[in-house]
DNA sequence: CAGAAGACCGAACGATCGTGTTATTTTCTT
DNA sequence: AAGAAAATAACACGATCGTTCGGTCTTCTG
């Protein structure tokens, strides 16, 4: 789980090549995409350079190109990876806990961990990318900005759930509540990425607990309490 | 106050060549500084070209590559006057505020503004800086590190201001509320860039409102309602 | 007014980029 | 085992990059 391993970057289920047939050059492409979101995390999507990534993984510029056809190709199948790679550890395992705030909760935790687990050595790969692409129009910003938005919804829907569940103190607004988890998030990758491991995490951990438990009913407190350890002070 | 004009792109008051003397070419210097800024927001720092900039600004590569004997130095540049503008328009505004939880709520609305306002038309060149050079080591990171820190400084020394003053609820911890507070403005940054205007600016301006009344005493909420208009509702 | 200093330009350099073309090797099918 | 198909390589292309050099202006100084 340290790192991105060939099984983690398995490449998208709908090939770009949509012919049927697979061939075995799939093992050369996860490889070419388990390093593509190395570097890309690292050095930018935009910086990450077919001759270079040729170099790292020792084979030619053109026998690596063949795979893609063009270098946004690249870039969209390198983000689908890491979509598949965000999916597989902030969300799905967060799908083991009942949905509401209990699920909404485990979805930050399982978030929180992969930002910090070196899982990409530059930070959140969709992170990078929306932040260089945000105003550059074409295929892969709204790749990005799609994905983006689907984890957003998650959010928003658990938070949603967690209301209609009695968990959240009537009146409150989710799609605000789900922002504001979310900017911690964004907040975290920053902080972990600028500034090193520091206080990041437990500042993150923190800004949740306390945001959620003031959002929370007396029911919604309770349900918490048995996910997480100890409950944070009234209000900080 | 629309775009970045040649006078808020004034270059750094220690110019790179450090000798005595100052030189009328200061004036092709701040037009450059200036367009750079503004490619720079939009395309980052590292994709930024010497050819496309000096073919913006109608002068030769060479020309304009005199003025900095170095890619690098035009970053530093860039960013340095970047960090003039955010100074200008973030900071000293809020210094009119009273120290303590009024100050600390004017640098956040005044940052706010200064991130929506199309400034720059690719959002905070210091964000984008420091998203693009996070892990990237060198002299351009360890000033944008040093400028983001020093901002998260002046968020946190107005939040120990509040708390000697009474302001905010004995047992704060200024630093973690300084923290999420920032937060909420990269959040902004971010939606802003990447999903157009929409309700980013009043999700964050609620968080920040919604934060600051949580943690604040009944003085402190009383100063508060003092500098801005209705109060948000008590938890949301 | 002479001359130095600085601002700016045109052309060129080596490197690297993304992308084709063509050929060779590997793998799969029969 | 033979032939088709896919995977990979070698090489070359035009473009662009950061940088250097030599020269021509402009501006200031004495």
């Amino acid at each position: 789980m340290a790192l991105v391993t060939e099984a983690e970057a398995r490449p998208d289920a709908v090939p770009p090549h949509p012919d049927g047939r697979r061939a075995r050059g799939d093992s050369t492409r996860r490889a070419i995409l388990a390093a593509s979101m190395r570097l890309a995390s690292a050095e930018g999507l935009q910086d990450l350079s077919i001759a270079r990534l040729a170099g790292e993984l020792g084979m030619s510029k053109s026998g690596l190109f063949a795979h893609f056809g063009s270098k946004e190709e690249l870039q969209l199948s390198t983000v689908r990876a890491a979509r598949r790679v965000f999916s597989d550890e902030a969300v799905t395992p967060a799908l083991a806990a009942k949905k509401g705030i209990e699920r909404l909760d485990a979805l930050l935790a399982a978030w929180h961990e992969y930002i910090t687990n070196e899982l990409f050595p530059g930070g959140c790969l969709l992170m990078e990318a929306a932040a260089e692409f945000d105003n550059r129009p074409g295929a892969v910003r709204d790749l990005v900005a799609e994905t983006m938005a689907m984890w957003m919804g998650l959010l928003v829907e658990q938070a949603e759930r967690a209301l209609e569940r009695g968990e959240l103190a009537p009146g409150s607004d989710p799609a605000q509540l789900a922002w504001e988890l979310h900017a911690f998030g964004l907040a975290l990758n920053w902080d972990f990425q600028l500034n090193g491991p520091g206080p990041a995490r437990e500042r993150a951990a923190a800004a949740v607990r306390a945001r959620l438990e003031a959002a929370a009913s007396a029911k919604g407190r309770k349900r918490l309490a048995k996910t997480t350890g100890a409950t944070a002070p009234a209000v900080a």
